[in-house]
RNA sequence: GCGAAAGUGGCGGAAUUGGUAGACGCGCGAGACUUAGGAUCUCGUGGCCUCUGGCCGUGGGGGUUCGAGUCCCCCCUUUCGCACCA
């Protein structure tokens, strides 16, 4: 029988219906006073976009509708739920596409603001639209620039001129972190280096305790792993080796291996290392420069590549070997990196294979000092041996093990002031400043008679004056630096002619603090409001992608930090528990927009409904793995939905009364899974065991019982909210779903089986199963089974040698 | 090269963590209804065989165990990070 036309399950209309009813109630708002007495409160995050001008794609809304669904659920169980979403919108990507297009950022981001957030409606997120934030608005960007004054002002942030990654194209500097095998992140172009002075905040302090923290942090273990490997500790000794010259200078040099100093038969220098010039001999003078010249013209990506021969210079100069007491030579090779350790190595060719490599090509000794069982001082070296072993040939040390010798031996080098123990990393220092338009000015005045000068704090925001001609140019220089009428100003300090900063911050910067923001979204007095921020944080779930896990989480980590030693926050982790969700392909193969295979999301919205496309989503594969979309797929879950809708609109064909026992059965383990799993994230299993018990409900055209449904709508409600308040309504309740915290409760008596099928295996091979009351004593199993014809025939003739019973599962009977 | 994760039907994916492999869904097949459908409903669906039953089967090879997708060893493949880090 074909319900009546009214009666036909309709998302479109549903979906408007709702949006609009949950827009005129409030429902996913705080008011200023809720969110000052919200209890419990549950802070549900996710990393907030940025507004595209092709909108949202399904990567997004497959992030967010998992986010959602998890807020949803926690709702539902009675917490106060803040859902914001907001906008990342300045930043280079947002620059070169309005360059590309021709519309000025100022005119085209809030377009494309306007856009995501209708379709974030469309979508049915439970965002709280009074609790938003634009990255690009003053009233936001004042707080980023008096963040950067609260650093500045801490000691956090300084002024350097050093090498930096210049991409050509792009036309900007790169922090080393947007530099991906010496190409540029965005446009894959290689990267020069160039020497700018630029802002830089000091994350290296921090270096041990976001390090150290990780290992508290609730967070997926690929993002805590990425983030240690990111920091790079490791453990090794400084040491000095004394120049021959007779001077009291020393090269500094790390190493993790100070138990093969004995070894170190040569030094090696970077060519940028300051003290080249200084040392090189007059006759190498002339090959030394041709050498360091050839290296500064070549880019990153020729530099570092690891496959090709080494290159290096003798410098003519030598240097002592603080163990073996004897002079080495020092050369200087590009294998040495200037930005890792002292940009100088002591080189051990016996066990370093970069050392072997090199001392092999330009014939300088190898000298063996670490032995392995079966080796002994004169054992030749084929190769380097990095392993650990016996001291050999290092004087009063052989004989030790690798780690006694590296204690003994800078033991020994710290008593005569020529080393100590230390830790290095390698993380760098934040380098935020951007030769572009499109972002924040940096709120700094330079004054001939003061040098650089805070702005006050009181004179926030450093407007982004609209600028018709911003594009970069290949000086290097900030498209503010052509604005003359801008740029000039007086000194905050001394009145005098001054100048403003030209530079804009790097976009990480606006997203290291935005979730600070959300609560206090309004307060025109402070940056973070510090009861809403006592009340509201830190951000109980966070939920995101995992090509943040070292940038912007790490970023935000140490902004937390430093406002914290400031006196500014009381927390120093802004994220109690991180998730990163997994990446939708389609139909086997990456999306993107050159292959034409990426999802459209409004037509499928439009034919199966958001709720239906929500579902599927979430249903397609476990999310922390993302999962294969295909075009077909969501046929399943729109028809599960249809399903249940024709199960309960009907409302008056429900029967009253308790759910028939083997249904109540059903209906309670539904409920333990889904309880159980939504926290967890494992929500494909979730959609599945819905799927099971709407299954069960409908089995063989029976009726369903109201006490029966009723629970499935709400435990559908956090994937399909839409259809879920409908159904709710329809069946006589009044208000929204999401208000009371309506989650069911299981009773875990009434999940358990009452029979089991228990599998019957001879010599591990099932070869029946009987039907038995829970709980059968094996005795009883065992006869039973014995009975079971087609087992009867494996037992004739045989010994009954061993019985394994697992109660209500198994019964396997060894038999020979 | 290093590190991490993962390899299960035609496909996406389940599997109480050592206990009946393939839940749920897509697709496919058969049937029902319909004047028609890419609509709806019912049943079936890992492969093979001598088909009331049996054999094989979770990337490949070995091992532990009464019992292995799950644990151990070796190998192969894929994906994602990192990449001269001293």
């Amino acid at each position: 029988m074909t319900p009546p036309e009214t009666d036909r399950y309709l998302p479109a209309e549903v979906e408007a219906k709702w949006q609009r009813v949950w827009e005129e109630r409030g429902t996913n708002s705080f008011s200023a006073e809720a969110l000052h007495s919200a209890e419990p409160r549950f802070y549900n995050l996710m990393m907030f976009p940025y507004p595209s001008a092709e909108g949202l794609h399904v990567g997004n809304i497959y992030a967010f509708t998992g986010a959602d669904v998890h807020g949803r659920f926690h709702r539902l169980t009675g917490k106060r739920v803040f859902e914001p979403m907001g906008f990342d919108a300045f930043g280079i990507h947002s620059e070169n596409f309005a360059l590309k297009v021709g519309v000025h950022p100022m005119d085209l981001i809030p377009r494309n603001v306007a856009n995501f957030a209708r379709q974030l409606r469309r979508i049915g997120g439970m965002f709280d639209w009074e609790h938003s934030v634009d990255t690009t608005t003053p009233e936001y960007y004042r707080w980023t620039q008096w963040l950067f004054l609260r650093l500045y002002h801490g000691g956090l942030a300084e002024r350097v001129e050093a090498p930096v990654n210049w991409c050509p194209s792009c036309k900007t500097v790169l922090a080393n972190e947007q530099v991906i095998a010496g190409l540029c992140e965005r446009c894959d172009t290689a990267v020069e280096q160039r020497r700018i002075a630029q802002w830089f905040f000091k994350i290296s302090n921090y270096a041990e305790r976001l390090l150290g923290n990780l290992r508290d942090l609730d967070w997926s273990e690929t993002t805590k792993k990425a983030q240690e490997n990111w920091i790079g500790r490791s453990e090794g000794a400084s040491l000095r080796f004394p120049l021959r010259d007779g001077s009291s200078e020393a090269i500094e040099v790390f190493t993790t291996r100070p138990d093969t100093v004995f070894g170190a038969t040569y030094m090696v220098l970077a060519p940028e290392h300051p003290l080249v010039e200084a040392l090189t001999t007059e006759d190498r003078r002339q090959e030394v420069s041709a050498y360091r010249d050839k290296v500064s013209r070549m880019d990153l990506v020729a530099r570092k590549k690891t496959d090709k021969t080494k290159t290096g210079v003798f410098t003519g100069a030598f240097c002592r070997n603080p163990a073996t007491e004897k002079d080495i030579p020092i050369w200087v090779a590009d294998y040495v990196l200037m930005d890792y350790g002292t940009g100088a190595i002591m080189a051990v060719p016996g066990h370093d294979e970069r050392d072997f490599e090199f001392a092999t090509e330009f014939d300088l000794p190898i000298v063996r000092v670490v032995a392995a069982e079966h080796e002994d001082p004169v054992s030749p070296l084929e190769a380097a041996y990095v392993g650990d072993g016996r001291l050999v040939n290092s004087g009063e040390f052989d004989g030790m093990s690798s780690e006694e010798g590296k204690h003994a031996i800078v033991a020994r080098l710290s008593e005569q002031g020529l080393g100590e123990l230390q830790v290095n990393y390698r993380l760098h220092d934040w380098c935020i400043s951007r030769q572009r338009y499109w972002g924040p000015p940096i709120p700094i005045v330079y004054c001939d008679a003061c040098g650089p000068v805070p702005v006050p704090e009181e004179e926030l925001p450093v407007l982004l004056p609209r600028v018709e001609d911003f594009k970069p140019d290949d000086s290097g220089i900030s498209p503010l630096a052509r604005v003359e009428e801008w740029y000039r100003t007086s000194c905050p300090q001394c009145g005098g002619a001054a100048r403003r900063e030209t530079d804009v911050s790097d976009t990480f910067l606006d997203s290291s603090w935005y979730f600070l923001r959300y609560p206090s979204s309004s307060d025109e007095e402070h940056a973070f409001n510090p009861e809403l921020t006592s009340r509201w944080l830190p951000v109980d779930a966070y939920i995101g992608g995992n090509e943040h896990a070292v940038l912007h989480l790490l970023y935000s980590r140490f902004i937390t930090m430093a406002l914290k030693d400031l006196g500014h926050l009381d927390f120093e982790e802004p994220f109690t528990r991180f998730r990163a969700h997994g990446l939708i392909i389609r139909e086997g193969a990456k999306m993107s927009k050159s292959r034409g295979n990426v999802v459209i999301p409004d037509p499928i919205i439009e034919r199966h409904g958001a709720d239906a496309f929500r579902l599927y989503l979430m249903f397609l594969g476990p999310f922390e793995e993302g999962g294969d979309y295909r075009d077909q797929g969501i046929q399943g879950p729109f028809g599960f939905l249809k399903r249940l809708w024709e199960t309960v609109v009907p409302v008056a064909e429900l029967t009253d009364g308790p759910p028939e026992a083997e249904v109540e059965r059903k209906l309670h383990q539904t409920i333990r899974q889904v309880t159980e799993q939504i926290p967890e994230l494992q929500l494909n299993t979730s959609v599945a065991a819905m799927m099971e018990y709407l299954n069960t409900v409908r089995a063989g055209g029976r009726k369903a019982a109201r006490s029966e449904v009723e629970p499935l709508v709400v435990m559908v409600a956090p994937f399909c909210p839409h259809l879920a308040e409908e159904l709710w309504e329809r069946l006589g309740n009044s208000g929204t779903l999401f208000d009371e915290g309506r989650w069911p409760a299981f009773d875990p008596e009434k999940a358990l089986e009452q029979t089991i099928t228990l599998a019957i295996q001879v010599n591990g091979k099932v070869r029946g199963t009987i039907d038995l009351p829970v709980g059968t004593p094996e005795q009883t199993a065992v006869s039973l089974a014995r009975e079971e014809p087609n087992v009867a025939r494996y037992l004739k003739s045989t010994e009954l040698r061993r019985v394994i019973y697992v109660p209500d599962r198994l019964l396997n009977l060894v038999v020979g």
